[in-house]
RNA sequence: GUGGGUGUGGCCUAAGGGUUAAGGCACCUGGUUGUGGCCCAGGAGAUUGUGGGUUCGAGUCCCACCACUCACCCCA
């Protein structure tokens, strides 16, 4: 017999995990909902060209992270590696450019990417994501920074950090990336290798480069921020003026840039300690040509993508608390045939009434069934033993007080029921 | 794709090249008739990641592969 194990890179989410989970989720949807974003699921596959197209061919994502498989009609799929893509096509496909505009989405749901995995990094992951599409507004760039923002400190983080730049848009960026090319080419013997092959195809990328060697060059380097055009500058000043106004703290970043291709003025990212190398616990940015790039009505969008395995790697290196899902209310024991039959009823019966329940198992002992109890964290113990059950009673102990009564088995429901509710 | 580290029951850990691989946690069953948490006793559970090699003898040394892990590239 093979002995399987799960894929690498992949995760089996355990029970105990759960309730880290269940915060993210819950407290990200609500925040999400309250600012009127509103659900979307799109599908976990899309045309590969959707990605190839989107994301831009020359991006590690479309080069070599994608699982791209054909299936049997011959058409060529791709499981998501990330959600802004299948957004924006659902966007155009559904004409949502009819409906009051912007339109606020919001995604969560597994991506996957093909990369050697290490802390804060999976091949399947899960992401929170936030689009705001149909406006050029810089309050939506806002919105979706303070949303995360929002989101993180809901969580109980401290030390994070905003990290903001605006790389241009297709008027002033090209210019920019020829001055940057130029500065590079003055310095082409002091630089890492990847730089240089970095020049000739992603020229903006060298701005991140953590080489030794490069960090004066990159010091010493153009700033895009001095090359904007009217337009991107205008916009990028009014989202900082936004942000002094509410006292959010950030971080001017002229060397973040960001890996795909897509993002126009605005791009961030929040970073956060103790989650190993990758510091970033979100990314995002405005892409006001992606709409058209596939296939769709020019439509400005702005969005997020938040890493929730990134985010419960804080949660826990900082200690945040999460709550622990109680134990049954109820613990049925039972002891002999009889009292076997009317647990199983008894069982039926409360969590008919609604109430959470554990009915044993097997034909055991008494004190094997206490310990099960006790395991269990059950607030009661119901036990039905001969005795009891003549009588039309059950035994009712208090796990927590120790303390033993018998309640008539028609007053079994109120009386839980009451206590259920302190 | 590249580099480093690590692989012993579900989890953590022990075993200076030499008998039936040891212990703790967790799990199960008991400790006088039907009562948990503490304690005690017992039980189940491992072909030491896989495959080769060296050796009279390998968990221990060597090689390969695989997996996990950290880092690079890049990203959530």
């Amino acid at each position: 017999m093979p002995r399987f194990q799960r894929p690498t890179g992949t995760q089996d989410i355990l029970p105990e995990e759960q309730p880290y989970w269940n915060r993210v989720r819950t407290f990200a949807i609500q925040l999400a909902e309250r600012a009127g974003f509103e659900r979307i699921d799109v599908p976990i596959f899309e045309a590969t060209e959707l990605f190839a197209r989107g994301i831009g061919t020359a991006t590690d994502v479309v080069e070599k992270e994608m699982y791209t498989f054909e299936d049997k009609g011959g058409d060529s799929l791709t499981l998501r590696p990330e959600f802004t893509a299948g957004v924006v096509r659902a966007y155009i496909e559904h004409g949502m450019h009819v409906r009051p505009q912007p339109v606020k989405l919001y995604s969560i749901g597994p991506i996957f990417r093909y990369d050697r995995p290490q802390a804060g990094r999976y091949r399947q992951f899960h992401q929170f994501n936030l689009e705001i599409l149909g406006t050029q507004d810089p309050a939506a760039d806002l919105e979706i920074m303070l949303l995360v923002w929002d989101l993180y400190e809901g969580l109980g983080f401290r030390g994070l950090s905003f990290q903001l730049n605006s790389t241009g848009c297709p008027r002033c960026r090209p210019g920019y990336v020829e001055v940057l090319k130029a500065y590079y080419q003055q310095h082409i013997a002091e630089i890492c290798d990847d730089c240089r092959r970095r020049l000739q195809t992603n020229p903006l990328r060298v701005l991140d480069c953590k080489a030794e060697q490069c960090q004066p060059i990159i010091a010493a380097a153009p700033a895009i921020g001095d090359h904007l055009c009217e337009e991107c500058a205008d916009h990028f000043a009014t989202l900082r003026e936004y942000l002094d106004l509410l006292g959010k703290p950030y971080t001017l970043n002229h060397r973040l840039v960001r890996g795909l291709d897509y993002y126009t003025k605005t791009v961030f990212e929040v970073w956060a300690a103790g989650i190993g190398a990758q510091a970033a616990v979100c990314g995002g940015g405005r892409y006001d040509g992606l709409a058209e790039i596939l296939g769709g009505p020019p439509t400005p969008g702005v969005g997020v993508a938040a890493g929730i395995e990134r985010i419960i790697l804080v949660m826990k290196a900082q200690g945040v608390e999460v709550p622990t899902p109680p134990g049954p209310l109820a613990f049925i024991a039972h002891l002999g045939p009889e009292a076997r039959r009317e647990g199983v009823r008894l069982a039926d019966e409360l969590r008919r009434a609604g109430l959470s329940v554990w009915l044993a198992f097997g034909e055991r002992g008494l004190k094997s069934q206490m310990r099960e109890a006790n395991k269990r964290r059950a607030r009661y113990a119901v036990i039905l033993g001969e005795d009891e059950l003549a009588r039309g009673v059950a035994a009712v102990r208090d796990m927590g007080a120790g303390e033993q009564v018998e309640v008539p088995l028609e007053g079994l429901v109120t009386w839980l029921r009451e206590r259920a509710s302190l």
